[in-house]
DNA sequence: CGCATTTGACCGGCGC
DNA sequence: GCGCCGGTCAAATGCG
């Protein structure tokens, strides 16, 4: 369900500018990355594709995924968009570290297409929406800096990074939105072709199980599975995500997306799980050098209180 | 010294 | 063609 209040471009529109992030709905927590799939046909994108974005066609060479929320309270939002990924040429990039100068053609044929009427092709790309004063939300990889830009009608300059694992082309988009300033809004954009770099700290897997996920459970059912049912899958780990102890706001699931119960995880709906119920990973718990830094006291002490079994 | 960040320049896409 | 804008590059700089 997507209010018209989305003013037709979605309310978040990757593939131009930040003119209408935001709105009126504030996320908290997290949304979720979860990417490990964005490459599969079922992926959480066709998930989106088939239970968000029905009154909005795609474009036709740039279709994105617009999640509003059911509720007007509701505040997850996220986005995404497929394309046909251009996974060749991230690929490329990164296993030629012999090749340096190739690989500098390669980035040029990326920015610089064949055809006309060939646009470059993108990775899919997935957005959040996080309350957070922190700009660099911690989802367990590195990123590198490679850019700032200002952005038009945001008063607050777009950040550019970029996995900085030589076998992952995975960037990512970091700015705050024009209305809310405490709201972090991050773009990804290509799926981690490397497992999580901080995976052994014990940090927190936002990998739910899938049945708890489409049950419309709540977090509380997954967040002792912290150890993924598939290592192999890059999980996100959102250390610093939690820097607002604020209400969960409930998002009305896509009933759809319940119904929906083979497909693998959408991420509007993971959302609306860590909505649910505050987010206690206990592994992540553990990491308190991390949480002291990244919760507010009164969650930490919480949390600490709650974990203390 | 190695790595990350900063920042101005550059490039391509797009609208007029 | 021109200008605007988003995205990226790469040299300079900072930091541990």
């Amino acid at each position: 369900m997507i209010p018209e209040s989305s003013s037709g471009s979605g309310f978040f529109d990757l593939s131009s500018t930040t003119d209408h992030h935001h709105k009126t709905n504030s996320f908290r927590f997290v949304d979720m990355l979860s990417v490990q799939d964005f490459t599969n046909p079922s992926s959480i994108f066709d998930d989106l594709l088939h239970t968000i974005t029905a009154p909005f066609p795609p474009p036709p060479e740039y279709s994105e995924v617009v999640n509003t929320p059911a509720t007007p309270n509701s505040s997850s939002v996220s986005s995404s968009s497929t394309e046909a990924a251009a996974a060749n040429d991230d690929h490329k990039r990164i296993d030629e570290e012999e090749e340096e100068q190739d690989q500098e053609k390669t980035r040029k044929l990326q920015l610089k297409p064949k055809k006309k009427n060939q646009k470059r092709q993108r990775e899919p790309r997935f957005a959040f929406m996080t309350k957070s004063e922190i700009d660099n939300l911690d989802d367990g990889y590195r990123w590198r800096k490679y850019g700032q830009k200002a952005v038009k009608n945001s008063p607050f300059p777009r950040s550019y990074y970029r996995c900085t694992s030589t076998a992952c082309g995975v960037k990512k988009r970091v700015e705050r939105s024009c209305e809310d300033p405490t709201i972090v809004v991050t773009t990804y954009e290509g799926t981690h072709a490397h497992p999580c770099p901080l995976t052994p700290r014990g940090s927190f897997a936002v990998m739910p199980e899938r049945g708890a996920m489409l049950d419309g459970g709540m977090l509380h059912r997954y967040h002792h599975q912290l150890t993924p049912p598939q290592p192999m899958q890059h999980q996100p780990y959102f250390h610093n995500l939690l820097t607002s102890p604020l209400s969960l706001i409930t998002t009305t699931a896509n009933t759809n997306a319940n119904t929906n119960t083979n497909t693998n995880p959408n991420p509007a709906l993971f959302a609306n799980l860590f909505q649910e119920r505050p987010f206690y990973p206990s592994a992540a718990a553990r990491d308190d050098g991390l949480l002291q830094d990244m919760l507010p006291s009164q969650m930490f002490k919480g949390q600490k209180g709650e974990e203390e079994e």
